[in-house]
Formats: structure tokens, C-alpha cells, sequence
RNA sequence: GCCGCAGUGGUGGAAUGGUAGACACGAGGGACUUAAAAUCCCUUGACCGUAAAUGGUCGUACUGGUUCGAGUCCAGUCUGCGGCACCA
């Protein structure tokens, strides 16, 4: 009988006492960096989703390492955030001490699943000696050129009086306490991540990441070729550009719409006539766009402002409306309008606006209708032009190239150009528990960066965490003295946090640094290290930290820090864990502890059992039935392998050829990380290996190291029971021979038009014409033949035989 | 609406275009036991069939197609999941 907790607590002590752990950054001689998203410090604990993230990310690792690899495995926390400064404002505990509290019982359940964790640089990002780097960053950013102020909408909400950040509304609602979200228009800081964005795309050719993370990265960049066309507000000095994708159909523009949120709509509506009605209009917008239930086709609304927009194009002025549907930051919020757009169409309806076609069907019914703006005919391949003149007969979906040059060159009317989705980064957090923003404003105002020396700029203590609507360090008196003291009376502190995001986008090269106070990482470690081989975590990522990590290295390479502008070489999504269907999560209290099932299996069983459950990268609804299975299997190796005299009996043909495929499967299978059916080749291994009288030594050390990476405490027990020399973690990963993973004999397949007719066993080296004629010879296949021509024969060496008869 | 992914036994899931259901769980039957747990053995996609068998038919969401052969490739449809969403 295998006993687990006696046994698991042994070897975590002895690879702890081994220092099995500790990489030496800088004396590695094969470098291989690996680690996993780091986790957030909740007071839920580790749950279920957890392990089964951490427990193949350490398998992996593991492996690695068995491959010569000098492994380094880092593990942190992201520690600030809103969940502990919530439980503050509840229970008055300050979220400093919660957050310490948290850490050291998640440490103590980390360390029990048995993760090659090197604890020695553990980073913590609301420690000061982690936040003055984030600090840092921004000064660096500030430098540069790549963050600025500006105002713009806050998520806000009116229950809870503070600012949230877009992950804290769902579907426009405060996930605390379900208050519709309003927008407030505040001083924020920025950063410039939109100078990166061809790079962001350009880059993603030279990583080896999912396709499909790379897919919603590319949406959400949301790179498009078009065309800004100039235009000008008639009898005013107002010019501007506006944006166009699909400037194919131009020469159908009957009109132009602004957005209501638009900046200079106030200024061009001064002193006219329609100024009241425009701007009030403009303002009931504004506050229908920002509810919960706007929809955008059933709100559609606008007004003219008397307004014209000078013609491009020869045929007369474009009436200016301001719209519900123009979106205010995209292009220049002004949009020129045709028949040839669902919106376009449908507001032009409701309004009475003249609309003119300029393609149609092939069909002429259907022509026709067009051209009686029956329905609206956009975006049809084979659309025919009919205008602009030049154009005339071409097809809409060939015609973009040639119409742009045209706009451009002969016209002289647009120039090509492209445009992004993306956004730049709004990184300030009117919320206490983040790292302060290092900037102080004179008496005029105007911002100042902290000098480095001052870093970390330490975050205040004296604050209260009850919500009063604005950001809690103003409250600080202890942070205004500083500032007054440092830089001078009537000085002030900037009193927004960052983006807990911003704390997250640089943390492997603090894992690097060690500690390292001086430097932001070592260059010759850096260099060594980075980009790190092995990233794994959630895929919800993919738009929000993937994005500012990779942001944040392009720009700390050109500023001359690090040497690569990628931080994240391979990356792996782990599936998502849900329970009844449902995310886990304490509000729903459908949390599966997993301590429970390490107390009665091990955390070997339980992680294998996670690893069986399914693919790694599919996730799927918890359910315990089965870890039963994995217990057994544990079991059953220990009876075989620990507990019975192993022999130096040679091994049968057929037992080593088992092996070697084994071998070579698990081996396989952990590169692509399909925990499931390397288990299973495990499992098939030791159900052959039950049925010999006796087991082989070599073998039985053979399998331990196979498991090492999987169950790697009862690796190491096994290991010292049979002699292996040290530790089983420092072994090297057994090799297999190709030659050895064929047997002597062969089952064929013996299909007749396609249906399984028999199967005969040959041997592998048989020859094609040998086996056609053994396969005749098979009696059900003999008698599916008879009487029948047999027109084709087909032989799949090794494989199967296939008969087509007439 | 757009983009991406998936649909296989009672369950989790295996299958470079080549014997569908590996490996497990569960279930049924049996052995051991006073009994239970644990363990071991047999059966387990559906239907039909034989004295017996390596017997037959159907079967991977649906409808077609390509192929000697399709869970896998192609076209279309349905359903589910994830992401984006007034982006002109």
C-alpha cells in the first residue's frame, strides 16, 4: 500500500533541503524559463482551476529539466486590485495585511501540490520594492514620449461612488452591486500603446502561440487600409478628415454625420439658430449611449444642424446631422454617409435624407429596386459601379485598389492611410490599493515626474477605505506633506493608482532581477532568460495583459533595457474549469477546494487526475468520478515496481517493444502537452506489465522516470526503492529506439470495398504480393470474393490491405 | 451581425484519410469475505444472427460530395461555446 502524505511530505522536504529548485540565473549553462500566469492573492485560497493550471505547467517543467534543460520556474503574486480593497472597506482591514495574510496560506498550498517553485524570487507587485519598478516604468514612459494626460469617460459607478475598470462592468453593470454603470468624463493618464500597434501584428509572425490568440489580438487591433477623405464645414474655417474602409462607393455620399460626443460640436454650433436643439439633442444621446439597454438600431436618432459639409465630390453641399451611431473615437467621429451602409440607409429612411446608389445587381428587377432605394445593397462582390464615370461596368469587390488611387492621386481628394481599432492604455485608477502614479503638479498644475531617487514614491497608510467619490490618496495628509516637503509648498500628489495591468506587464524580468534594487533586470541575465519559453494561463487574457506585456517589452527595448521585444516566446492556454457549468468563484460558492482530495489521494493522484480528466487546453465541468481510476493506477505501480522483487530477467520482445513506445509517446505527449494520453500510454504499459511473471529493474527505473514529471513524489520513492542513483528529478529523460517500436509481427487490416472483412498477422518485413494473397486467404474474406472479379488491390504497408471487387 | 472553436457510447475522452470507441469512470455478472470495503476475473455502442466463429447491418449533430476507404477532406445546414460588436 502506497502511502501519499508520509511519502509526499518526505521528498518535498528533501528537493527543499537539495535546493532542487534554485536556478543560478547566472552561471545556467542551458537556460529554460517557464512559468505560469501568476495568480491573485483571494481569500478563496487555491481552488480546483488553479491546480489545474499550475500542476501540468509543473509537468512540463519537470520534463524540461529531465532534458538537460536548466529550468527556472519563478512564482509571484499580483497582488494589488479592487478584491482586496473591497474586503478593506468591509471588515476595515487593511489590505496590506490581508494580502500578506493570503500569501502565505496560498504559499503553503502551493508548496503542497509539489511544484518545482523557485520561492528564493518570488516577486509580490504591492510590495514597495516591486511597485517602484512600476513606477519606474511609467517615468521611463513619461520620458519617452508615450505617456500623457488627457480627459476622458470613466466607468462609474453612482453606489459604490468610484471609478471601475472595464473588467468590473458586466454587461454595463457593477459586478458588485449591479448599479448601471455611468460614464464621467475625468483626467486620465495614458499610454501610448497605439505607436505599437503595426508592430503588435508584425510581431505575431515570430511567436508560437495558439492561432487562435492571435486571432483576437489581430481583431483587436483591428488593423484597416481606407482612405481619410478631406473635407471642410462650409462657411467656417472647420477642416477635417474623415475616415473611410470602403471608399468604393464615395461618389454615393448624399450627407454627413457627426458624433454627438464630438469635441468641437458645441464650437461649430455657437450663436446659430439650431444651437439649442443640436446641442440638447446631442446631450440626451450621449446619456442613452451610455445605459445599459441602448440598442443601436431601435435608438437611432438625429438632427440636422444647419450645417453643410462642402462637396467633394460634385453634387452639392453635404447636409451635417449629428447621429446616434457614430462612434466618437474611431476616425475623426465624422463620417460621410451613402446609400451602400445598413446605418447609413436606415437613418437617411427615417430622416427623409436623399440617398443615391452608385452600383447594383447584375439582375435588373433587382437593379431597379436598388435604384428606387428599395432596400440597401452594401458590401456585394459583384456589385456593378456605375459611378464614378471612370469606373463605370467594374465590380465593387475588385475596384478598391484602383478607386482609392484614384481619390488620392487624380482627384486629389483622400489620402490612403491606416487605421486601428486599438486604443491607447488608460492605466489610472482612481482606487487606493494600486501603485501611485510618480508624478507631482506645481501650483500652476502642471505635472512633474518624481525623480528616480525618490522611488518607490510609497504608497499612504493613512487613508480611509469607505468610498466618498474621490480618489482615497487625496485623502492622505501624510502623501501631501511629502510632496510639499520634497518639492516645495503648494506642490500636490497625483492621487490615481495604475492599472493593476500595468503591474503585471513586466514581472518575469523582475523574477530575473532578484531583488536587484539597482537595475530594472540584469542585462546578461536578460539576455540569458528572455523571452521566457514557456508562458501558461487563461486565455481571457489574450486582448488585456498579452497585449500590454508585449507592448511594454517593444517599448523597454527601445528605450534600451532588455534585448527583445517579445517577453513571451511559446504560449499555452489552459482550459477553463467550471463547475455546474458556472466559473468558479466565491459569489456563486461553487468553489471546489482541492484540499480535501489531496488529504485522502496525494497530490499526485490529484494532479494526474487533472491531467487525465481531458486535453489540457479544453477545460470542461468538475466532477470527482474517476479520480478513483488514477488512485488505482497509483497503486498498481507501487504493488508492481515498489513492493515486488524486480528481477534482471530479460525483458520480453514484446514487453520492450511496449516500452519504446511508451517512451517515445510519453515523450511526445508532454512537448504538446497532452497530459491525457500519456497517462494512458502509462496505464497501458503497466496493464502489459502486469501479466509478466516478473519485472525487469531497468524497466522499472525506466518508468519512474517516465513518471517523474507526472507524479513526481512517487517517482522518487520508487527511484530510491530500486537503487537509482540520487534523485530521480535529476535523472536524465530515457531515450527510445525507433527500430524498437515495431514488433516482429504485424496485424494487417483486410478491408473489401471498404469494409472490415478480417485481419492476418504478418511479419514486418513481408512482402506486398505475400500479403495480398494471405489476406485472400482468410476465410471470411475468401468467401466475400467468391464468384467476384477483383479490380483493385491497394496495400498500406503495415497498415491494412484493401480489395475492391466488382 | 462578424471572427474563431467544437459536436464521437451511460460519463470523461482516444483515433498522421486506413480495423471508430484506446485509456479510464460507471453499470451488470462472478470470485474472495460472516458481512462490507479493498482486490481479482468476465461483459458492456445499437440491432439482428449461429451449434460455433475473425457472422451480418447500422453507427462519430444533419444533408450531400470527393475517395478503394471519411470522425478526419470539401460544400451547405443545425446546435453549443468563446471573443468582438454602431469601427462606416
Amino acid at each position: 500500500m502506497y502511502d501519499s502524505s508520509s511519502t509526499e511530505k518526505k521528498w518535498q522536504d528533501k528537493w527543499a533541503k537539495a535546493k532542487s529548485y534554485t536556478a543560478d540565473l547566472k552561471n545556467a549553462k542551458n537556460p529554460y524559463f517557464s512559468h505560469v500566469m501568476f495568480p491573485y492573492p483571494s481569500g478563496d485560497k487555491l481552488h480546483v482551476g488553479h491546480w489545474y493550471n499550475f500542476a501540468p505547467a509543473d509537468s512540463f517543467a519537470r520534463y524540461q529539466r529531465m532534458q538537460g534543460k536548466d529550468v527556472f520556474t519563478p512564482m509571484g503574486f499580483d497582488a494589488f486590485g479592487l478584491p482586496a480593497e473591497n474586503y478593506a472597506i468591509k471588515t476595515g482591514v487593511h489590505p496590506d495585511d490581508s494580502i500578506t495574510t493570503n500569501v502565505e496560506t496560498m504559499i503553503t498550498q502551493l508548496k503542497r501540490i509539489g511544484c518545482m517553485y523557485d520561492w528564493d524570487k518570488m516577486v509580490n507587485t504591492s510590495k514597495p520594492e516591486y511597485y517602484q519598478w512600476t513606477q519606474w516604468l511609467f517615468l521611463k514612459m513619461f520620458e519617452n514620449d508615450l505617456a500623457y494626460r488627457k480627459d476622458a469617460n470613466v466607468n462609474w459607478c453612482e453606489s459604490c461612488q468610484t471609478v471601475l475598470a472595464n473588467e468590473q462592468c458586466q454587461n454595463g453593470s457593477c459586478e458588485r452591486c449591479g448599479t448601471v454603470v455611468e460614464h464621467k468624463p475625468m483626467t486620465q493618464w495614458y499610454w501610448k500603446i497605439t505607436n505599437y500597434a503595426q508592430r503588435l501584428l508584425d510581431n505575431h509572425d515570430k511567436l508560437d502561440w495558439p492561432e487562435k490568440t492571435i486571432t483576437m489580438q489581430k481583431n483587436w487591433i483591428g488593423r484597416k487600409e481606407g482612405v481619410f477623405i478631406k473635407s471642410k464645414i462650409k462657411d467656417t474655417d472647420y477642416e477635417f478628415e474623415v475616415w473611410d474602409s470602403v471608399p468604393q462607393t464615395f461618389m454615393a455620399q448624399t450627407f454627413t454625420v457627426i458624433a454627438a460626443e464630438h469635441e468641437e460640436l458645441p464650437q461649430l454650433m455657437k450663436g446659430r439658430p439650431e444651437e439649442k436643439a443640436v446641442l440638447e439633442l446631442a446631450e440626451k444621446i450621449k446619456k442613452r449611449k451610455m445605459s445599459k439597454d441602448f440598442n443601436p438600431e431601435e435608438d437611432m436618432e438625429g438632427i440636422f444642424t444647419g450645417l453643410y459639409v462642402e462637396d467633394p465630390f460634385g453634387h452639392g453641399d453635404l447636409p451635417l446631422w449629428v447621429a446616434s451611431y457614430v462612434v466618437a473615437d474611431y476616425g475623426s467621429g465624422i463620417v460621410h454617409c451613402s446609400a451602400h451602409d445598413e446605418r447609413d440607409f436606415a437613418f437617411a429612411k427615417k430622416y427623409d435624407i436623399p440617398l443615391r446608389p452608385v452600383m447594383f445587381p447584375e439582375d435588373p428587377e433587382e437593379a431597379q429596386k436598388v435604384r428606387d432605394t428599395e432596400y440597401c445593397y452594401a458590401k456585394e462582390e459583384n456589385a456593378v459601379m456605375e459611378q464614378p464615370e471612370k469606373f463605370k461596368g467594374r465590380k465593387w469587390g475588385e475596384v478598391r485598389e484602383d478607386i482609392i488611387r484614384y481619390m488620392a492621386d487624380d482627384m486629389k481628394i483622400a489620402r490612403a492611410q491606416v487605421n486601428y481599432k486599438l486604443r491607447d492604455w488608460s492605466i489610472s485608477r482612481q482606487r487606493y490599493w494600486g501603485a501611485p502614479i510618480p508624478i507631482v503638479y506645481d501650483p500652476e498644475g502642471n505635472p512633474h515626474p518624481i525623480p528616480q531617487e525618490h522611488l518607490p514614491w510609497e504608497l499612504p497608510r493613512d487613508v480611509d477605505f469607505k468610498p466618498t467619490g474621490t480618489a482615497p490618496l487625496a485623502q492622505s495628509k501624510e502623501l501631501l506633506e511629502r510632496t510639499e516637503k520634497i518639492f516645495g509648498k503648494g506642490w500636490t500628489p497625483e492621487v490615481d493608482t495604475m492599472d493593476t495591468f500595468v503591474c503585471s506587464s513586466f514581472y518575469s524580468f523582475r523574477y530575473l532581477a532578484e531583488g536587484n534594487t539597482k537595475e530594472f533586470v540584469p542585462k546578461e541575465i536578460d539576455k540569458k532568460w528572455m523571452p521566457v519559453d514557456m508562458y501558461i494561463g487563461g486565455p481571457e487574457h489574450a486582448c488585456m495583459h498579452l497585449i500590454y506585456s508585449r507592448f511594454v517589452s517593444m517599448a523597454l527595448k527601445d528605450f534600451g533595457y532588455i534585448n527583445s521585444d517579445e517577453p513571451y516566446q511559446r504560449l499555452i492556454h489552459q482550459g477553463l474549469i467550471t463547475n455546474g457549468g458556472t466559473k468558479m468563484s466565491k459569489s456563486k460558492g461553487n468553489v471546489v477546494s482541492p484540499d480535501a482530495f489531496v488529504d485522502r489521494y496525494g497530490s499526485d493522484v490529484f494532479r494526474m487526475y487533472l491531467m487525465f480528466m481531458g486535453p489540457f487546453e479544453g477545460g470542461g465541468d468538475w466532477s470527482d468520478t474517476g479520480i478513483k481510476g488514477i488512485d488505482r493506477f497509483v497503486q498498481k505501480v507501487w504493488k508492481l515496481l515498489g513492493e515486488s522483487e524486480t528481477s534482471n530477467a530479460e525483458v520480453s520482445k514484446e514487453v520492450n517493444v511496449k516500452l519504446n513506445q511508451t517512451i517515445k509517446k510519453v515523450t511526445q505527449d508532454i512537448e504538446s502537452l497532452h497530459f491525457n494520453t500519456c497517462i494512458s500510454a502509462l496505464m497501458e504499459l503497466m496493464n502489459l506489465v502486469e501479466k509478466q511473471e516478473s519485472v525487469n529493474s531497468q524497466l522499472a527505473l525506466t518508468v519512474a522516470k517516465l513518471l517523474s514529471p507526472l507524479a513526481p513524489h512517487l517517482a522518487e520513492e520508487l527511484w530510491e526503492k530500486l537503487g537509482g542513483e540520487g534523485m530521480v528529478i535529476d535523472a536524465a529523460w530515457p531515450t527510445f529506439d525507433e527500430k524498437l517500436c515495431v514488433s516482429d509481427t504485424i496485424e494487417v487490416a483486410v478491408q473489401i470495398n471498404g469494409k472490415l472483412r478480417g485481419t492476418i498477422t504478418i511479419d514486418a518485413g513481408a512482402a506486398e504480393a505475400d500479403v495480398i494473397a494471405q489476406a485472400k486467404e482468410v476465410p471470411n474474406v475468401a468467401t466475400h470474393l467468391e464468384g467476384k472479379e477483383i479490380r483493385k488491390e491497394i496495400y498500406v504497408p503495415g497498415k491494412l490491405v484493401s480489395l475492391v471487387i466488382g
